[in-house]
RNA sequence: CGGGUUGUAGCGCAGCUUGGUUAGCGCGCCACGUUCGGGACGUGGAGGCCGCGGGUUCGAAUCCCGCCAACCCGACCA
């Protein structure tokens, strides 16, 4: 492990966070306040989160559509709380083609709305329902504090719009994006740990019914929302018009539902498993997972690993191949460090006398010397063991952080450290969230004892995890 | 909007209290050489309207006035 390359600290977690950032050459800041850069690193790893999380969406059968970025400002106001919701982070434009315009357009914060207007349009018959969509684009808030890629003013996110005859269809397809595509991409894909759960009426979406929420701990403890899935009831089918005609003829609304995940998660990622060395990135979400270091050119050397780096992909390994010899050894073992490719291979004359080469993992110290006719049989298995360490970890990590709890002092002060858990009617009892909102704490979500979804929020057996987040 | 802090090289900073030739340091960058199985070393370089505007002064990064911007802590939030 390079030593000295970062020197993170508790109270400067955030520090750290940028340092990883910018050194892992993932972001940097945009011209415009809150807005970001994605540099190709960061950029890959967020595309393999795309390639993961569409394939999920399309099982749920959503397909994928595009509705414009900017929406007229008349259609947010039609619903009552989302314009409320809203307003303060929007984005307005006044003019366009040297002109003022008649009506100001926003740039999308999200787009119900748009989409919500086309529904209408294009749902006549309950044939037409289940109506299953979903868009990858940006999105516009502007915040007040931004924060790289965890609150930024302009983010990259996917949108998923349904409409559905019943409320019981509506539900359960939220429920079904919740634990099908959320929280089974974030814990076997970014394996991270992340408690779905239901949120309570005040930290609900602007114009939901019910909102659905996966909440991830970062390794300072604090909470981070990685992932909402919205039940909209009938409000936006009633201010939209989403109407159509069931089998025995009757006009009836239809209830609609939304859901989104962003850059954030790349955020997410970075918080949940960085350590002091930089990323560590899961195999699964990893652009390269295993980095062919070609530590000198001598003899076979470059010959050998330009081979191993071809049978690795062959034997379906995402490999690349680091033959830049002309830089130090120990600078791009660093380099790669930092980007925290989860297996860097070293490929060196002096092993390669030997007939082997070095796999090396990113998660913890340790190296092995592996035959160089072995490496691509043993690299899958190396990537699996990788993941559940890190899912493993992480979850261990997480659970030492939860505190038991029963009263609203208590629950503030597990939150200094990390998440209390808390029976959610003794804490309304006592207007615990409202106390708890004072000191910047907040419910992140409530479940049942089981982990299951509370049917309500007043169930005597609903728990309540409080934490800050970010 | 309330409270705190900072603007000097690509990045991180010193210098300012007590004005004074050519504004320094570390990292990074370029060249050459020695190295190079874990951010190596030496020598030599390139790179600055010292946030902006005004003032005081023979002379301002430094003192005075005004402005702007960013960051941190809160309310907001994927």
């Amino acid at each position: 492990m390079a030593k000295g390359v970062l020197t993170p600290q508790a109270e400067d977690f955030p520090r750290w966070y940028q340092e990883v950032v910018a050194k892992a050459g993932m972001a940097d800041n945009g011209p415009v306040r809150g807005t970001m850069v994605i540099l190709p690193w960061g950029y890959a790893i967020w595309e393999r989160m795309v390639a993961e999380m569409d394939a999920r969406i399309k099982d749920a059968g959503a397909q994928n559509a595009y509705v414009p970025l900017f929406i007229p400002e008349s259609y947010l106001k039609r619903e009552a709380q989302h314009v409320e919701g809203f307003s303060p982070e929007l984005a307005v434009v006044t003019h366009a083609g040297g002109e003022e315009l008649a009506e100001p357009v926003v740039v999308r914060p999200t787009s119900e709305t748009v989409i919500g207007e086309y529904m209408a349009k294009w749902i006549q018959s309950y044939r037409d329902l289940p109506l299953l969509l979903n868009q990858w684009a940006n999105v516009v808030r502007w915040e007040l504090r931004p924060r790289l890629f965890l609150r930024t003013s302009e983010f990259l996110w996917q949108e998923g719009h349904t409409a559905h005859a019943t409320y019981d269809d509506a539900k359960q397809y939220a429920e079904r994006i919740l634990w099908d595509c959320y929280a089974d991409f974030m814990i076997n894909v970014l394996a991270l740990p992340v408690l779905p759960g239901r949120k309570t009426a005040r930290e609900r979406f602007p114009g939901a019914i019910n909102t659905l929420t996966c909440e991830g701990m970062m390794r300072d403890g604090k909470a981070l929302q990685m992932g909402t899935s919205h039940e909209l009831g009938q409000n936006f089918a009633k201010a939209f018009d989403i109407t159509y005609q069931s089998s025995e003829g009757q006009l009836a609304h239809a209830w609609t539902t939304s859901w989104g995940t962003s850059t954030r998660m790349v955020g997410g990622l970075i918080m949940g498993h960085g350590d002091d060395a930089g990323l560590r990135l899961p195999p699964n979400v990893a652009p390269t997972q295993v980095v062919v270091l070609l530590v000198k050119a001598d003899g076979p050397a470059g010959d050998a690993a330009a081979a191993l780096t071809a049978e690795l992909k062959a034997a379906g390994v995402r490999a690349s191949l680091d033959a830049r010899t002309d830089t130090g050894f120990g600078r791009r073992a660093v380099d790669w460090e930092l980007k925290g490719v989860p297996v860097p291979n070293e490929v060196g004359p002096r092993d390669l006398a030997e007939g082997n080469v070095t796999l090396v993992r990113r998660d913890r110290d340790g190296k092995e010397s592996v035959p160089v006719a072995s490496v691509a049989a043993r690299v899958p298995g190396l990537l699996v063991e990788i993941q559940a360490d890190l899912l493993a970890e992480a979850t261990a990590a997480r659970d030492a952080r939860i505190v038991d709890v029963s009263s609203v002092e208590e629950a503030a002060a597990a939150a200094e450290t990390g998440w209390g858990r808390i029976n959610f009617q003794a804490l309304k009892a006592v207007d615990g969230e409202a106390k708890l909102r004072e000191k910047a704490i907040t419910v992140r979500c409530l479940r049942q004892p089981d982990g299951s979804l509370p049917p309500s929020e007043d169930d005597p057996d609903t728990i309540a995890f409080v934490a800050k987040a970010y």
